[in-house]
DNA sequence: GTGAAAGCGCTAACAG
DNA sequence: CTGTTAGCGCTTTCAC
């Protein structure tokens, strides 16, 4: 089916193909032949060279000519990575779909969808520069190095980044370190000692400065940086494996902040397979991304952005974008939200 | 910034509104107008008018427009609702993911994306009907109008329906009814008397099937229909208001049956609050489609669609449509895994 | 039964 | 500094 190095097929490759009109092709690539009544030989000879010749339709082509003019499509973006959970995206999903449900009427349609770039590399995502794929995006759970493309691209269109800060662009973040101080205050208050930040080896830019933030409130009160164990990865079992071998080397924890509740998962069963009590041996403090929080045993305690409130306002700023262009690109901070439950 | 009733503004409109050429506005539009020195006042008129009239840029024309004539742009959807746990596309994500990159060439650049829509309206998918947004589509989680418009409808692209059975199409799914089956094997094998199923309200093909095979299943063993509690959504939160209603009421539970991991962690807290122990008082299957079953505690036992079977199943499937159009739709079944853990 | 022609909205190339 | 022209790939109307 591939076809090596020509140019990629197109009706009008088939039509020649089999001696035809495109116009024929195209409705037999409908399946509109009947009502066309095209002979069955027809439609055969130019299903046979549709397969044949590896013939992929051309969607923004498709999408152009089929619509009707009367109506405005508006097709936004929700950028993450396919390394990410998902469900860190989620509420922001939602928002923007409540957001887009209530500015639809019958000549304004909205589509919503969740664009997956491979960490690191933002940049090679067709359309992105061009806009030629979204009306808006927002874009989040970048890597540094697609941070620094953001920062090196004037992107024109509007774009809200959720999480990071990246001059120029309309962001959405948590209070930078304020997350991880509340966090390390959290655990000293209860009088704990041994204190261990749980991080992965690839560090973003919240999860970087919450850690950095924990690290310094704990410095500052106790006079001793807190033990810094590192996940290979953000799944809940590569923080198991990391806590499992802190522990099992003797190593002190009795305080343990994990910049990501994923990694408090795995943490969670790391510490029971110690066999150990949380809070009552070890205190955990997590950062509330994850949705099910509240159904950890026990459930977790968590410092972090106000999940509700940032979805809304990253929405909100993408609308807005949307409808005022170039508007001056502002910084929102989003309040850390204190969850206390039972694992701190 | 809305305009009513009149036709959606175009570039050419804003050309004639501020009296320039449309190649100009479009120069302005993606900032270029610096290296088409552009004089500053003519930019702002634009830019004034682009604001005014409320300007959304139509993406398949500037698709269509931009494209590089050599390379091949091929758009993959995952179709959800928006109402369905995001982690559940995860997989198969991710799936096609992989195999779309092993695919790409310079000439050959795929996008896969998460399409939603609102459970049951399916139908108002902008894009479906025509072929006019995707290549080819996964669809999942639907509701049974959305079966319905599927089963009355002959999509002219490639699509694969994942968890349901539909006609004349090219269906995935786990082995019908087995897993509620195997569920009640294993409960009925630990020796449990008081069977109870906690399913959604609004039932799916396959929570439906998972319940009824279940069911079927104690009673032709103990000769009782199992109980059963009802939940009013899929969320953890529902799940365990409704086990803890049936606990409390005092009506009898030593082992549980939940047609998804989400119900079961809600079940959890639930058994926890109601003071039992799992599985010592109460014994629970779920069904394995949840990423962190392995965390919870007790780690869950699930017998259900083993998901990277099911995952790699539907993107090879995804993909073999792609390139042998009209293959004979049929089913695969992908039989149930189980997966024994600590709660049965 | 089939082909020709027009044009969706946009931007790039070229001409002034 | 700006306008005109052409055409991306497709489908739909109309004419034969």
């Amino acid at each position: 089916m591939a076809r090596g190095d020509q140019r990629p097929v197109t009706v009008h490759t088939i039509a020649k193909h089999v001696g035809v009109s495109p116009a024929a092709v195209s409705t037999v690539l409908s399946n509109r032949h009947e009502e066309r009544r095209l002979a069955a030989a027809t439609v055969e000879k130019i299903r046979a060279a549709v397969r044949e010749l590896g013939y992929v339709p051309n969607i923004a082509a498709r999408r152009l000519r089929t619509h009707d003019p009367e109506v405005r499509h508006i097709d936004l973006g929700i950028l993450t990575t396919f390394e990410a959970p998902l469900f860190l995206v989620s509420r922001a999903l939602r928002q923007v779909q409540r957001m887009a449900d209530a500015r639809t009427d019958p000549k304004r349609k909205f589509s919503v969808s969740i664009g997956m770039f491979h960490a690191g590399r933002l940049r090679e995502m067709p359309g992105l520069l061009n806009a030629s794929r979204f009306n808006g995006v927002i874009v989040t759970n970048t890597l540094p190095d697609d941070d620094a493309f953001l920062a090196a691209t004037a992107l024109p269109y509007a774009v809200v980044v959720l999480g990071r800060r990246i001059p120029n662009y309309f962001c959405v973040l948590e209070t930078p370190g304020e997350s991880g101080r509340r966090a390390a205050e959290i655990l000293l208050a209860s009088h704990r000692s041994q204190f261990v930040v749980l991080t992965p080896a690839l560090l973003t830019q919240s999860t970087a400065e919450r850690a950095a933030a924990f690290c310094a409130t704990v410095r500052e009160r106790t006079g001793r940086d807190p033990a810094r164990v590192i996940a290979s990865s953000f799944v809940p079992a590569s923080g198991a494996e990391a806590l499992r071998a802190h522990l099992a080397a003797g190593r002190p924890c009795d305080a343990l902040y994990a910049v990501t509740d994923s990694l408090a998962l795995g943490a969670y069963q790391a510490i029971r397979d110690g066999n150990r009590r949380i809070p009552r041996d070890i205190a955990v403090v997590g950062v509330g991304d994850h949705e099910h929080a509240d159904f950890f045993d026990p459930p977790l305690t968590c410092v972090g952005p106000a999940n509700d409130t940032v979805a809304e306002q990253v929405a909100t700023s993408l609308f807005h974008l949307l409808s005022h262009r170039r508007v001056k690109p502002v910084e929102l901070h989003v309040p850390p939200s204190v969850v206390m439950r039972v694992s701190a």
